[in-house]
RNA sequence: GGACAGAUGGCAGAGUGGUUGAAUGCACCGGUCUUGAAAACCGGCAAGGGUUUAUAGCCCUUCCAGGGUUCGAAUCCCUGUCUGUCCGCCA
């Protein structure tokens, strides 16, 4: 949510940022709106002094036992006039918000230009490739016997998948060994939300009112969540956050819901785009001067996680035409998919700044001081377990026998085992 | 699902139609006292908006939200949302 009163201030730099997502200048029209709002404002306020006054006047009058009908009259006649001007500052005001409601967040100044992924700018390189192609993970998921998009669409439809054995287990492993890294070494506090979320909490992170499309809706008008993101960031909406329990950290491990609406026909097959995956999510909400740092470090977590399993990866910064709707800067990790022979994202880092927090209410106040300032929030995956999923399996992958060998850091979570392979998996059903 | 109760400033909590934007306590800020601190005492302390060079003044709005009654609503009426308690059902 933007403030107009920067819109105000600050027309060409307004529409300078919107440009830079893609849109017409709307300063404007906007300031056209907030003109407009203002001076209706002021008619119907300088109508309702004098309401008040002669109200206050008929007190008095009646209190000492006169009569007030005249001055009951008067004000009689100012009612009809307040109401029009009411009607039409409401209608007013409610399109103003609504279209500011409706834009993209102004993008950090180091953002790079660019119209897609394709130029989005590499930050940082982990890890060497391995050469060798290997099947991809539906297909070595298939062979092992654990991985069943036929039986899941039985039940489910399209875009789900059922896991089985080894499988399922090794997505269970991931999502714990990526919680008790980030807590137990990133200092976030772990969190077990709800995952039907009303309309307001939506709004607040940006889902609302725009991207209704993507989300799945309740029978009581609840939305699934898309990303723990969502109950995450809002713990703070509507609340007044002390500056010493500054930043706060968060990470969660749930399902997300999806609709995948604008993806027909991409991915799949597979794993990589489903209605339901998991993901692990990072979410500080810091004192605006320390946002930009707080990025970075979040970034850190995530790429930490990719390390201690030894998958290549690398970080891109997102140009401006892939940034997200509430993100001032994003940063994206890529995993190494064998499988596909090239990089995919498993994580994006966002700094949104005061936007989220503006559509929440979510404040902070220093010590001692009176006046209130809104926090900034970050939300980054790390990781998404269902393609941490496919990047173990692709990375790990043994051609030899179509197992897949498990990371060292995962074994205490697979039950010391060394290898999932086709035997137990039939060893285990029977 | 049924019944009842409630929603007021950072927090707790008064306030049932007329100088109530709101008592009181806590928290917070300033001061007196003190070597310093605590205690005690004195004073201050809601937010948003309009107007404005102004963080001065003046004005408006806000006591969950939206509608209504009234010259006038935190206070009365209706609708909705949320919270709590009890009952039912239930992992």
């Amino acid at each position: 949510m933007h403030d107009i009163k920067f819109i105000r201030e600050n027309p060409e730099a307004f529409d300078a940022a919107m440009q830079r997502r893609g849109k017409q200048p709307q300063s404007s029209s906007l300031l056209q709106m907030d003109s407009e709002r203002r001076e209706v404002q002021t008619e119907l306020q300088t109508l309702q002094a004098e309401r008040n006054e002669a109200s206050k006047k008929i007190g008095e009058i009646k209190k000492a036992g006169g009569d007030a009908q005249e001055a009951m009259d008067a004000v009689a006649a100012l009612k009809e006039k307040m109401g029009e001007l009411e009607e039409r500052e409401r209608t007013i005001a409610n399109s103003l918000n609504q279209h500011l409601a409706g834009l993209p967040n102004i993008m950090a100044d180091d953002v790079p230009d660019g119209a897609d992924e394709d130029e989005n700018v590499e930050v940082h390189k982990w890890g060497e490739p391995k050469g060798d192609k290997t099947p991809e993970h539906y297909e070595i998921g298939e062979a092992l016997g654990m991985m069943d998009a036929e039986t899941a669409a039985k039940m489910s439809g399209s875009r789900f998948t059922l896991l089985s054995g080894g499988l399922a287990r090794l997505e269970r492993a991931l999502g714990m060994f990526f919680l008790d890294m980030h807590t137990q070494e990133h200092g976030y506090t772990e969190v077990s939300p709800p995952l039907m979320i009303k309309d307001d909490a939506m709004f607040g992170t940006g889902q609302l009112p725009k991207f209704a499309d993507d989300q799945f809706r309740t029978t009581r008008d609840d939305w699934l969540l898309p990303t723990s993101e969502v109950p995450l960031t809002n713990i703070v909406s509507g609340e007044i956050v002390d500056e010493d329990y500054l930043p706060r950290r968060y990470t969660a491990f749930t399902p997300c819901f999806r609709q995948e609406a604008g993806a027909a026909g991409k991915d799949t097959r597979g794993m990589i785009r489903q209605h339901q995956f998991y993901k692990v999510e990072l979410v500080s909400v810091t004192a605006p001067e320390e946002s930009e740092a707080e990025h970075e470090r979040m970034l850190g977590c995530a790429e930490a996680v990719l390390k201690k399993l030894e998958l290549p990866f690398r970080t891109v910064v997102l140009c401006s035409g892939d940034t997200g709707f509430g993100a001032r800067k994003t940063f994206d990790i890529e995993v190494w998919l064998p499988g596909q022979g090239r990089y995919r994202e498993i994580s994006s880092c966002s700094n949104c700044w005061d936007f989220q927090a503006r559509r929440m209410n979510a404040r902070t106040r220093p010590k001692g001081e009176k006046q209130t300032r809104f926090v900034h929030t970050l939300n980054g995956s790390g990781v998404a377990v269902g393609r941490a999923l496919i990047a173990v399996i692709e990375n790990y992958y043994d051609p030899a026998d179509g197992g897949i060998f498990i990371p060292e850091v995962l074994k205490p979570y697979m039950g010391g085992i060394e290898k999932i392979t086709k035997e137990q998996a039939q060893s285990e059903a029977a």
